[in-house]
DNA sequence: GTCTATACCCCGATAGAC
DNA sequence: GTCTATCGGGGTATAGAC
């Protein structure tokens, strides 16, 4: 698509310029989160981080490089957060433990949920789908919940389902996520999972 | 937003105007379907339907109006199917029927599958998130699979893992929809979901 | 009632001056 | 390194021909 930009890496360039990439990404995933992608224009961007619209692309190369940066910095906290959850648990209890931090942590930064979800929905470079699920899948099939054969989907559906609970949680501040997060860790670990 | 459509109603105004809001709505489902939503500019649109790109503004008032109403359209055709086949179900094997309905459907049109995904992350009037959950949430109760605290997550739960489901046999054809359904069904009639 | 022509403003991106 | 100027293209509004 874009030409390679400059400092594609984070840990590339000299300090200013890593200060203004970080200095971009936090203004990004901000407007992101409270705008959309399309309320988050170069212009609007530019403006809150003090630069002119030019500016910003030259540290970051184009728009969906920057917005592509600031999913990856977002996801990462995520992901290291749900890691870390599930490494501390008991492989039997691994399941449930990604299940309540992946709609704990979502639930704690709505921010982070609304840039996530406005990044995948516009054309962020889909990471094969089987990044999603395959992690999940290999829990699952440690816990002994599902078998190979069926773990694809098991954590497809749950994968959709925290989905689905979050973004509820989103729309209606009313809607009790924490308890929906038991609930779906009770399926997970109920006999409804696997063929007997 | 903008303002009021002259024909908004399908089964409003002239003749041309009906046929010609039909092969917009055609014309755009398939464009969305098949470039996403910022593939399927007004021109593009006008260029396909021999139409100059105002004259298509004067029968569909904005482009947002035109990319919801290709959306009610297609969701209509979802909607009636799966109702029906719901309605020649029991009580009991609904919740099924529900699941079989909605992934097959969507595996067999991949078209209006992508139209709804394209127009959902592009800013259509969220029905309340609610019209989605809770149809199922009452057939649900209705099978006696889940009490009436614990439908509406089920409903969302069963829901984004659909959703789930229809994506990855979008992403891969190898996938096999039609099992992962039987096994969502299987799901949902055992013990797994209703706490006793 | 249907459509063409035209003009407007904002977007992302590039070129070149400082 | 950062700016101004500019470009093509997007969605939209209006005037007026037929």
């Amino acid at each position: 698509m874009a030409k390679e930009v400059p400092g594609a890496a984070s840990s590339a360039g000299t300090f200013t310029e890593r200060a203004r990439r970080a200095q971009l990404i936090a203004v990004t995933t901000e407007l992101v989160a409270d705008e959309g992608y399309q309320g988050a224009s170069l212009s609007r961007i530019a403006e809150r981080a003090e630069l002119s619209k030019a500016a910003v692309l030259y540290h970051v190369g184009s728009k969906d490089a920057l917005i592509q940066a600031a999913y990856a910095h977002t996801l990462t906290a995520l992901t290291s957060d749900v890691a870390r959850a599930v490494q501390a648990a008991a492989p039997a209890e691994a399941p449930a433990a990604y299940i309540r931090a992946m709609i704990g942590h979502l639930g704690e930064h709505p921010r982070h949920t609304r840039m996530l979800i406005e990044a995948l929905s516009h054309g962020v470079e889909e990471h094969a789908s089987a990044e999603r699920w395959q992690p999940l899948a290999e829990i699952l099939e440690a816990a002994g919940v599902a078998g190979a054969g069926e773990s694809r989907t098991v954590a497809l559906v749950i994968g959709g389902g925290i989905d689905a609970i979050v973004r509820e949680g989103l729309e209606d501040p009313d809607y009790d996520t924490a308890a929906a997060a038991e609930q779906l860790a009770a399926l997970t670990a109920g006999s409804g999972w696997v063929r007997r």
